[in-house]
RNA sequence: GCUCGAGUGGCGGAAUUGGUAGACGCGCUGGAUUCAAAAUCCAGUGUUUUAGGACGUGCGGGUUCGAUUCCCGCCUCGAGUACCA
């Protein structure tokens, strides 16, 4: 009986299928153990053999645990919303949802030939409104909380609205906005509704801000910082550039320390960390204020009321403020203000609100212009030219906190607004990028190191830093006058220590259709929740995909998109007030930018803010009839990936996100497995939504992942010909003999620089052919001259299929792949030349043979190899153990389908340890006792449950028919041993490549021994279905089990089986092996050293010297010195 | 530039605490079987050689009886990040 895997793989799916055998429950006894994927975007390519790498692992993972008795989840769904069936929508106006459902249709086709044991009935997708209904709830919360610092965590918002009440907010201490006035709460009682919101939504976790996004044209969205790549959009690479937009913000940024410090709880790769860290990118340091000293604008040094310096000077909104105000500040972020001497001048960022205020008349022009041209480079012409030293001086100058002497204010591109305040001090003495604009502009150089010469460079040392030349800080190493200045800066009350941040807070608003709806329409120009019980907020149809001709999101072309207060449902838009619609227009022509945003800004002082307090004209509302306009944003990617882990546990509940009862037991995930490219999006956001989630008590651990592996990627072999790019006359236009040259010519041609006339014997005749080719168009053509020269080969990729495992080209499947090489001459390997028109079919004796290169696998590339064919043509486990086969899981690795022979191969051979028999029968030893039930334990159940009983469904045996020939050898057990424990070991460190090295061994081993024992084969089977399912499933039920192997125990090391009573010790002169003796391991030192120097080939090759030493580790090795 | 990771046969890779480098598989070579092919089985396969050996884990040093493994300095490749003050 052959192994028909076709067959086999078949019937064990739709077993599983149908008996449910990998669902999960809820209730257990058991312990719990949850293997999580990173669920993917179902494209329309489908699956390559690269995709599944991570489900085979996480599903051996799975398997093992489910042997070693765990209650184990493990399920699998789809992060269904995305760009690029939105894209596919727009181009041919079929709906998002329905291309999204045949391409999961086609991912789960090939999912479930592979046999992973998933739990498909949990399976979620994130653009089902039965899922994001929890997605939008999440939303809701989050525009619920405020971050209190003081306790540290999120808490409701009406905790805030009560403080205000009672106190105001100058008490609060809150992750928030910077231009928030202080208030009593008589202000806070007696100011508006709407201005309430207005304040509030300052405080809120999710907020309406108008931030610098990276908006991308070509794709009409805003994208995220990790959605960008090298300046271009990630998807379709199109430029991005910088632009105010109100947008939907999530305060990440209350959460930058905990995300930090949280990396050390979880066992996650350390690049992975290292990204992260990277990204939220941490600096200590100190804020220092620098007084503005002169300006024209009747800004005056002098003469200032201490109560009226403002916080921040970015506050400070236009050149009115300033003129009321005659106290102007520039904020700056240092990391060195150990360095506060050595300042020379200023910097600020060309966008820095401060700059027009400042500018004296004299540099106006010079300044604008600079302001004007950094304003219409992109981003990526920035970053392709950082060498260029650009800047402008404004003619103003601050005043040094100490020494009180003028610095110069320049303005320059190398300042970016978005990090720190936008403005530095420059220390040119410490910062190459100040030493080289300052050298750049002839701004002088103090130095302010002791014996550093600055002459040619920056000295940023801080370890051989010690300070001179800086009053109190004199003679001080880095520490200490860090510690110093910011003592005395905070003395002045000019600075202060501070951590700074790189990461920001994260855009939520897509201007895209096929995301989840915000649950919001607005009064008033407010955002207004939608409440829970009447979610999910339903995606609406729409006609086109595409932006709105004033420029409105897709969601603009709703007609049905309106929000009726008084019966809580979605109705068409024209039922809004005409008052309410003006605003829905107004945003759209102001780049969605609700009319409110220019009351927003501007108030800064105490005195602006009792004014904005008092009940404002917009308030006024005429027809008000309680029907308001819906948000027309969507959310981006993230959101709906940002919880799913937690809405496994309980996938169908309704009426919460999820039980109480399923979070408790479920708690979070043991082992997540994905793409280290999921590093700064997907694996940053969640962490921070589910520490939110802790907070407010929804959740038991605040961070959901314990282990997170990393996938490699499996990158393509590619396979190329080579085409003798030849020169006829001097016509170009001639339609050409296309000439392939097998490698080995290719390779000496390209080695030595070579013409293809001095390393091809037969090249007259190949001349030759050509020119016969070519005759009937001679007239046309005029002269025919043949060249060629070493350059002249173009390299071309031919589909990997048509090549076989020893790289020889099918040349009639390639000719017919591409019809216009039907013309075509192939010079092959042994220098004959094969034409395809003249030359009978078939009748090449030598083989052409192609160029491999490693690439990532890629349609265009022609080296995409799809598991479905695999599978046909090998099976699922042969594919499966293939996989793993291939290397260490987070290595990236090639693809090559020629070596799947190998694990092909060894499957075979299994099956026929199993069917020993004449004609291949079924043959294992049936009537000794089954091994099973001494070599089994359990790790994680209480004990006595379902997982025992799988060996009572034996056949039972009786002792007195044990026949001696059955009996396992002794060499069989030791055989199963080593195995039992490599293969454990290997899965715990998830190393599952060389435990199919270790299946191989162990079936040859067990093949020679001609083992047929029970007691060996059936634990065998066990070992093998994490790895290869099906087949363990088909030998398991033949050897007379009707449960599936599924549950079976683990089979149990016992070291006994392995001891081994001798050692072949290498016996070593000076650290080199010279041979091998087998001695017994009862030996001890002395005993050992007394055999070796005994032996002949000892004294042969001491050549009659005498040993200074002789190193002897029993067990090990034996080494003789001199 | 910075951060991280990796360099071992023709190829993918193995070597668990410093102890016989190259397990296992592919490919290749030879043989058996076959009318032939596929499949299967057997043997060989790091380089070099004067056949005893010599050399060999990116390069140069070091520690050690002994280094792919530990330390120092470089080189190359890959990934991430990018004027982060």
């Amino acid at each position: 009986m052959h192994y028909d895997f076709g067959k086999i793989e078949k019937k064990w799916q739709n077993i599983w299928a149908k008996r449910g055998t990998f669902k999960a429950e809820n209730n257990s006894e058991r312990k719990k153990f949850y293997v999580l994927d990173m669920f993917p975007y179902p494209s329309g390519a489908g699956l390559h053999v690269g995709h599944p790498l991570g489900y085979i692992a996480s599903d051996i993972y799975a398997r093992y645990k489910r042997h070693k008795g765990y209650n184990v989840l493990h399920p699998m769904g789809y992060d269904s919303f995305g760009l690029p069936a939105e894209q596919y929508a727009i181009q041919t106006g079929q709906h998002p949802a329905i291309t999204t459902e045949e391409n999961i249709k086609t991912y789960r086709r090939q999912l479930d030939q592979l046999g992973f044991s998933f739990d498909w009935s949990r399976e979620i997708r994130t653009s089902d409104p039965k899922y994001y209904k929890w997605t939008q709830w999440v939303f809701i919360q989050l525009f619920n909380s405020w971050y209190n610092s003081d306790s540290d965590k999120a808490e409701p918002i009406e905790d805030l609205v009560s403080i205000f009440e009672r106190d105001g907010n100058t008490n609060v201490n809150a992750v928030c906005d910077d231009d928030i006035p202080n208030f009593s709460a008589d202000e806070w009682n007696a100011s508006s509704s709407n201005k309430k919101q207005e304040t509030l939504l300052k405080y809120r976790l999710t907020y309406l801000a108008d931030a610098d996004v990276n908006w991308c044209p070509a794709l009409g969205t805003v994208l995220a910082n990790d959605e960008i790549v090298n300046g271009v959009s990630e998807r379709g690479g199109h430029p991005v550039v910088r632009k105010k937009m109100r947008q939907w913000m999530m305060r990440i940024t209350a959460y930058t320390q905990r995300l930090l410090d949280g990396l050390d709880k979880i066992d996650w790769p350390q690049p992975l960390k290292d990204s992260q860290a990277n990204w939220i990118g941490r600096s200590e340091g100190a804020t220092v204020k620098f007084r503005v000293r002169s300006s024209e604008n009747g800004v005056v040094s002098d003469n200032i009321d201490d109560d009226e310096i403002t916080k921040d000077a970015e506050t400070i909104k236009d050149a009115e403020t300033a003129a009321h105000n005659p106290a102007l500040f520039i904020d700056v972020f240092t990391t060195r203000p150990d360095t506060i001497f050595g300042v020379s001048f200023m910097t600020l960022a060309p966008e820095h609100e401060l700059v027009s205020k400042i500018t004296t008349s004299d540099q106006k022009a010079a300044v604008e212009a600079y302001v004007e041209a950094t304003a219409k480079r992109s981003e990526r012409d920035r970053m392709a030219d950082v060498k260029t030293i650009t800047g402008a001086f404004t003619g103003a100058y601050a005043e040094h906190p100490f020494t009180k002497e003028p610095i110069p204010i320049w303005i320059g591109d190398y300042v970016l607004a978005g990090y720190g305040t936008g403005a530095v001090m420059s220390v040119p003495c410490g910062d190459q990028r100040d030493y080289d604009f300052a050298k750049h502009f002839g701004i002088n150089i103090p130095n302010i190191f002791e014996g550093i010469d600055i002459s040619e460079e920056a000295f940023a040392d801080k370890e051989k830093t010690i300070i001179t030349n800086s009053d109190f800080l004199n003679g001080l190493p880095y520490k200490k006058a860090v510690k110093k200045s910011i003592a005395e800066l905070e003395t002045l009350g000019q600075g202060e220590g501070k951590i700074n941040y790189r990461l920001r807070d994260a855009v939520f608003s897509r201007q895209r259709y096929w995301g989840e709806p915000f649950p919001v329409y607005y009064v008033d120009g407010m955002p207004q929740m939608i409440a829970d019980e009447h979610l999910p907020i339903m995606l609406p149809e729409v006609e086109k995909y595409l932006p709105t001709e004033t420029g409105e999101p897709p969601l603009g072309n709703a007609t049905d998109w309106a929000w009726d207060t008084n019966t809580n449902q979605v109705v068409s838009n024209e039922n809004v007030a005409p008052s309410a619609r003006l605003q829905v227009s107004e945003r759209a022509n102001s780049n969605f930018t609700p009319s409110s945003s220019a009351e927003r800004s501007g108030s800064t002082d105490k005195g602006q803010s009792n004014n904005n307090f008092a009940p404002s004209a917009v308030e006024e509302q005429s027809n008000d009839n309680g029907v308001y306009p819906l948000e027309l944003n969507t959310m981006p990617g993230w959101a709906g990936s940002s919880q799913y882990f937690n809405r496994y546990m309980d996938p169908h509940n309704d009426d919460e996100i999820f039980s109480q009862e399923a979070i408790d037991y479920w708690q979070d995930v043991d082992l997540y497995i994905g793409g280290s490219e999921h590093a700064t999006g997907h694996l940053l956001y969640s962490r921070f939504w589910q520490k939110f989630m802790f907070d407010r008590g929804l959740v038991p651990v605040d961070e959901y992942a314990k282990k997170l592996i990393n996938q490699g990627m499996i990158t393509g072999t590619s396979a190329f010909v080579h085409r003798w790019d030849y020169t006829i006359g001097e016509n170009k236009k001639a339609e050409k003999k296309n000439v392939f040259i097998s490698q080995k010519f290719v390779k000496k041609m390209l080695s030595k620089s070579l013409f293809l006339e001095d390393v091809l014997e037969n090249y007259e005749i190949l001349r030759k052919s050509i020119f016969d080719f070519h005759e009937k168009d001679k007239n046309e053509m005029g002269f025919i001259k043949v060249t060629d020269s070493p350059s002249s080969i173009s390299k071309i990729h031919s589909d990997v299929s048509l090549v076989n495992s020893s790289d020889e080209l099918d040349i009639q499947a390639f000719i017919k792949w591409q019809p216009d090489s039907e013309n075509s001459m192939f010079i092959l390997e042994n220098g004959e030349i094969y034409d395809v028109k003249t030359s009978p079919e078939g009748s090449s004796g030598g083989a052409f043979i192609v160029n491999r290169e490693v690439e990532k696998m890629s349609k265009s590339k022609y080296n995409v190899v799809n598991p479905e064919n695999i599978v046909k043509e090998y099976g699922a486990d042969s594919l499966r153990m293939y996989e793993m086969f291939l290397g260490p899981m987070e290595q990236s690795k090639p693809w090559n389908t020629a070596g799947i022979t190998g694990v092909h191969g060894f499957l075979k051979k299994l099956w026929k340890l199993y069917h020993s028999g004449p004609n291949g029968e079924f043959t294992v030893a049936d009537l000794e006792r089954p091994a099973i039930s001494q070599t089994t334990g359990t790790e994680a159940s209480g004990g006595g449950d379902s997982f025992a009983k799988t060996s009572d469904n034996q056949p039972q045996s009786k002792d007195e028919g044990l026949r001696e020939a059955d009996k396992p050898a002794p060499e069989s057990l030791k055989t199963l041993h080593k195995t039992i424990k490599k293969v454990e070991d290997d899965i715990q460190n998830f190393s599952f490549n060389t435990s199919v090295s270790t299946f191989m061994i162990c079936v040859n081993e067990l093949t020679s021994q001609k083992c047929t024992s029970r007691e060996i084969l059936e634990p065998l089977a066990i070992l093998m279905s994490p790895y290869a399912p099906h087949i363990a499933e088909e030998l398991w039920e033949k050897l007379g089990h009707t449960e599936s192997i599924a549950t079976a125990s683990f089979p149990k090391f016992e070291e006994k089986y392995i001891v081994e009573s001798s050692k072949e010790y290498p016996i070593s002169f000076n650290g080199k092996t010279r041979f091998t003796m087998e001695l017994s391991l009862d030996l001890d030192r002395k005993q050992i050293e007394e055999v070796v120097m005994a032996h002949k080939k000892t004294q042969q090759q001491l050549d009659g010297r005498t040993p200074k030493k002789v190193i002897v580790v029993p067990g090990k090795i034996v080494n003789i010195v001199g």
